[in-house]
DNA sequence: AGGTGTGCCT
């Protein structure tokens, strides 16, 4: 290389250092070209590791001027599989890992941090990578038996998993981490939480790891617990345990918690960022507060189809099914794409309100439109929304010619509108051809129950609930759970030992009463209300 | 001569 092209690269690689912009960049890199310094394998590094950390990088351009390169290094090699990982393109990243190889190149241990971050959905390439980690003796580094013990916890091959821990000398507070999550990962809570109280040295992360663990699996106070513990360990809830801890709020309904996080936000000038802004969403709908979820999604700078599904769910299940087929319209205009969750909330509401209609047209364009073939899911909410409308033989229809098997979901719907529109004879033949294909889960055999017992067959009520005694079927008892005071009330059907359980049952009774009332006063009868 | 990476997030 002759002087003029490393005085020329050096001056645009100071240059590079201020940029800001992917113009910015793609200017210098122009220069560069011109000039003829990307030949400099060292200059044409620093552009692709400027991609790299950019998070809007520009993949297909990135590439292009990887392809152009004449001279790489194992350093571009790196860089360039690392911005397909960075961007989910694992598939891409491996075949750019085998051109690598076969275009004479070793990999070093930054190689393989990358590429084993590639193969957490595969685990047959996963065992590949780790042969090539042992035949080229990387299995002790640090950073290599982290990703390692990483992959197999992923994969819940704990077993393998444990053995790399244990023989690890150099265990740092990931490797800590990375087992705890696999333990969370295969629903081994005790052991995970063994680890977390065992290990040496927690960071914001390791804490976080563990409290969303528990909301994965469910133990949403002993997550809330964990949060607390964590500030009173001195450390700052980071992002992610927040996002943990406000889910836990979510399912609690611990409004009191959630909105603590939310202050500590506004306090802290922490950022309403999309996934974050879900969370508050998500915990505002579920906590009742539908009108501040409202405005905290307002607020966001930048929504997403989460935050827009999180809201359109919110809404339906607070009964604004209107608003939220707005809400759904207003996605659309504003150019964010829905998924098929979307669509289940969507079709929720239009079956809550009974747009039949609209669900329909809704149903349509799912697959017209945007693509996505609607699945079992989908077809429950139809069924649904149909026979909510009355519409029984044209539910029964879509049952007959939807191109899956029905689910248990789908014939539960239907059954619950034979249910609501006294067709007892179609849902008994349902729920023999459900037992008979080994679909009929607890609620079924409840629904049908509960469908003697509205047209006063109540000897057929006894029957299937001995035949549901006879086979061991025990319904979960249903249970919501309400914040007062600061304090979080469980309340499960049939448990009749909280306190002031009386007056609870008077004010359900007078609910109950002003319902009838509503009933009666609109004079068609019972159709919406069961 | 000079730069890369691992664990938690709706």
């Amino acid at each position: 290389m002759s002087g003029r092209y490393v005085k020329a690269s050096q001056r645009c690689l100071s240059l590079l250092d201020q940029c800001r912009t992917m113009s910015q960049i793609k200017q210098i890199q122009s220069h560069l070209i011109v000039s003829a310094t990307l030949s400099d394998p060292f200059a044409a590094g620093k552009i692709i590791s400027f991609f790299a950390v950019s998070s809007n990088a520009d993949v297909s351009h990135v590439y292009k001027l990887f392809l152009s390169l004449q001279h790489r290094t194992t350093f571009i090699w790196n860089t360039m599989i690392r911005v397909f990982v960075d961007k989910n393109e694992n598939a891409t990243a491996l075949s750019l890992y085998k051109n690598m190889l076969q275009s004479g190149f070793l990999p070093n241990n930054y190689t393989f941090s990358f590429v084993l971050r590639a193969c957490t959905e595969n685990s047959s390439l996963g065992l590949a990578s780790h042969a090539q980690v042992i035949k080229l003796g990387w299995e002790s580094y640090d950073f290599v038996l982290n990703g390692l013990i990483h992959l197999y916890a992923n994969w819940s091959s704990m077993e393998a998993a444990r053995k790399l821990f244990d023989v690890s000398t150099d265990r740092d507070v990931i490797t800590w981490t990375a087992l705890i999550n696999g333990y969370v990962k295969s629903g081994h809570a005790e052991l995970a939480r063994e680890l977390f109280d065992q290990m040496p040295e927690r960071n914001a992360v390791s804490w976080s790891a563990m409290i969303t663990g528990y909301v994965h699996m469910g133990m949403f106070r002993q997550a809330l617990e964990l949060f607390n513990d964590m500030q009173l360990s001195g450390l700052h809830p980071n992002h992610a345990g927040m996002v943990g801890a406000l889910c836990a709020c979510a399912s609690l309904g611990s409004l009191d918690h959630g909105r603590w996080i939310h202050t500590y936000m506004d306090r802290n000038g922490i950022e309403l960022d999309r996934v974050l802004g879900t969370a508050l969403v998500d915990m505002y709908a579920k906590c009742g507060c539908i009108e501040i979820a409202c405005s905290v999604f307002e607020k966001m700078p930048d929504k997403d189809v989460f935050a827009f599904t999180s809201l359109i769910s919110g809404l339906a299940n607070h009964g604004r099914s209107a608003d939220a087929i707005q809400l759904f319209a207003r996605m659309q205009s504003e150019e964010v794409i829905p998924n098929e969750v979307t669509f289940i909330s969507v079709l929720n509401a239009c079956s809550r309100m009974g747009m039949v209609d609209e669900g329909l047209r809704i149903f349509n364009c799912m697959s017209v439109v945007y693509g996505i073939e609607p699945g079992v899911q989908h077809y429950g909410c139809l069924v649904d929304l149909l026979g909510r409308a009355g519409l029984l033989e044209e539910a029964k229809r879509l049952v007959r010619e939807m191109p899956m098997e029905p689910d248990s979901y789908v014939l539960g719907a239907l059954l619950n509108s034979c249910r609501v529109h006294g067709d007892v004879e179609l849902g008994k033949e349902m729920v023999e051809s459900l037992v008979e294909r080994g679909l009929d889960h607890d609620g079924v055999h409840v629904l049908l129950s509960n469908m003697y017992a509205s047209s006063n067959r109540w000897d057929r009520v006894v029957k299937v609930r001995e035949e549901m005694g006879a086979k061991k079927f025990r319904k979960e008892p249903g249970c919501s759970l309400i914040e007062i005071g600061g304090r979080v009330s469980e309340f499960v059907a049939g448990d009749m030992s909280y306190l002031l359980v009386e007056e609870v049952m008077l004010v359900s009774l007078g609910i109950d009463n002003h319902l009838k009332f509503l009933l009666l006063d609109d004079g068609n009868s019972n159709s919406n209300i069961c």
